[in-house]
DNA sequence: TCTGGGGTCCTGTAACCT
DNA sequence: TCTGAGGTTACAGGACCC
């Protein structure tokens, strides 16, 4: 366990924390930690979290797989040759959405202000819990005790008082570190770290500014603010320029709404048969129909992607008369908007559904369009819902999708019974 | 080396409206 | 009736985040 202050470009004990209402938790390498819980033989060795397919990603691996340079987002086929002798686990989101939830609650019994970035990191804002608590220092020490305690896992948290800088504070004293930034050092802190270290810079962005000269968090806050604008235009050049002087306004929000849901899935090898990828955009219209209902919310804007075998990506959108919930109806647009590309026979990588624009149904009093029956396919996906409630996902769905014979449109990430025999909404998991 | 799946936000362009 | 300016919205693509 590392306990840190940041000061005069050292780690000291002791800080200043008056003014760092920030925290930010992020757990350590969260779903192989999860894994390694359940499975105690694991400990110590390096493990991998993520697709065994020949199109998987790592997800999440331990500090023994990073060692051997693996980490996520890696292709499984360069991770699996970096670390021949790393435990592959395919991964259970269910359990770690419990372990995540259990985390969250632990959270908001210090504060409400509570705002979950995913299932592994958070940040909260602690200004109104320090009489009950102590300072926020002392509060972040009691939350990696008490998660080490109830989840067997370890967590990195950063003090500070904007929630950006404790965001990096805690990516800096990983894993198992405690690292507070208080305000005077925050300068210092921020203009020794790369312009990777800024949100908002990838590898697109983090070119550019090295075009520019620029390689450090110091050397963007000593460019002029229309020399940024210029090269990476407006909004990005002003927003950088304001984190490398440690300027973020932003709040914990405890709860944003859903702006919108999607489902996407990349076949296990290419597809160029038109009918496969009208079940496959049926079955993902009934998937993100399914979890709009969930979410209470309808949708008006259907859009859809097309990645080909070049990786090239096509999106397409269509706004809606009407906002829908229905899986027929984002699946009659869906198919559509795909037929207008007038695709002959390309070879297509993955497809996905998205349905945007999302108002809460309970404001948005759905429409019947001229001519369409008053218990339609609404009432269908309705009752679809109650069967999986009662029986579980998947109990009922499109005749379409229940062809035990269909070939290829087995996911890379799923590797369970064929196409046919499959729930056909898996979105809890 | 060969790239998942869930998202958000920004930008440029075109269409539409006043 | 035509034209242009300016605002808004829709759409497509891309970068980024976890």
């Amino acid at each position: 366990m590392v306990e840190h202050q940041f000061e005069f470009g050292v780690f000291v004990d002791n800080p200043d924390d008056h003014n760092c209402r920030f925290l930010h938790v992020d757990m350590d390498a969260f779903f192989a930690s999860v894994e390694v819980r359940r499975r105690p033989e694991l400990r110590g060795k390096p493990v991998i979290v993520g697709g065994d397919g020949n199109r998987g990603v790592v997800t999440s691996a331990t500090y023994e797989a990073r060692a051997c340079g693996v980490h996520s987002a890696m292709p499984m086929g360069r991770a699996r040759r970096l670390c021949p002798h790393a435990v592959i686990v395919p991964g259970d989101m269910r359990l770690y959405a419990e372990a995540s939830a259990g985390i969250m609650a632990l959270f908001r019994s210090i504060t409400p202000l509570v705002e979950p970035l995913s299932l592994d990191e958070a940040f909260l804002d602690v200004a109104g819990a320090r009489r009950r608590l102590g300072n926020p220092r002392e509060i972040a020490v009691w939350i990696r005790a008490r998660i080490e305690d109830e989840q067997g896992i370890t967590c990195s948290v950063g003090v500070a008082s904007t929630k950006f800088v404790a965001k990096l504070a805690s990516t800096c004293c990983k894993p198992d570190g405690l690292l507070v930034v208080p305000d005077d050092t925050v300068i210092r802190f921020l203009h020794a770290l790369p312009v990777s270290a800024l949100w908002g810079v990838g590898a697109k962005t983090e070119e550019q500014l090295t075009r520019l000269g620029l390689r450090s968090v110091g050397q963007v806050a000593h460019t002029p603010l229309p020399t940024l604008q210029r090269a990476l235009g407006p909004a990005l050049g002003a927003h950088l320029y304001a984190l490398s002087w440690g300027r973020d306004e932003r709040v914990v929000v405890p709860h944003e709404p859903e702006k919108s849901i999607g489902s996407e899935e990349t076949f296990c090898s290419d597809v160029d048969d038109p009918a496969v990828i009208h079940r496959e955009l049926l079955r993902l219209s009934e998937r993100t129909a399914g979890r709009l209902r969930s979410a209470g919310a309808l949708s008006r804007t259907v859009s859809i992607k097309v990645r080909f075998h070049d990786f090239t990506t096509l999106t397409r959108s269509r706004t809606l008369r009407s906002p829908t919930d229905v899986g027929q109806e984002i699946f009659e647009v869906a198919g559509q908007l795909y037929d207008a590309l007038g695709l002959d026979r390309a070879r297509i990588r993955l497809v996905g559904v998205r349905a945007e624009g999302l108002v809460p149904a309970a404001e948005a009093p759905v429409q019947l369009l001229l001519g369409a029956r008053d218990r339609g396919w609404r009432h269908a996906d309705q009752a679809a819902d109650r069967a999986a409630r009662r029986f579980g996902a998947g109990t009922v769905r499109p005749a379409t999708l229940i062809d035990p014979l269909s070939p290829s449109t087995r996911s890379a990430r799923a590797a369970g019974p064929p196409e046919g025999m499959r729930p056909a909404d898996d979105s809890q998991l």
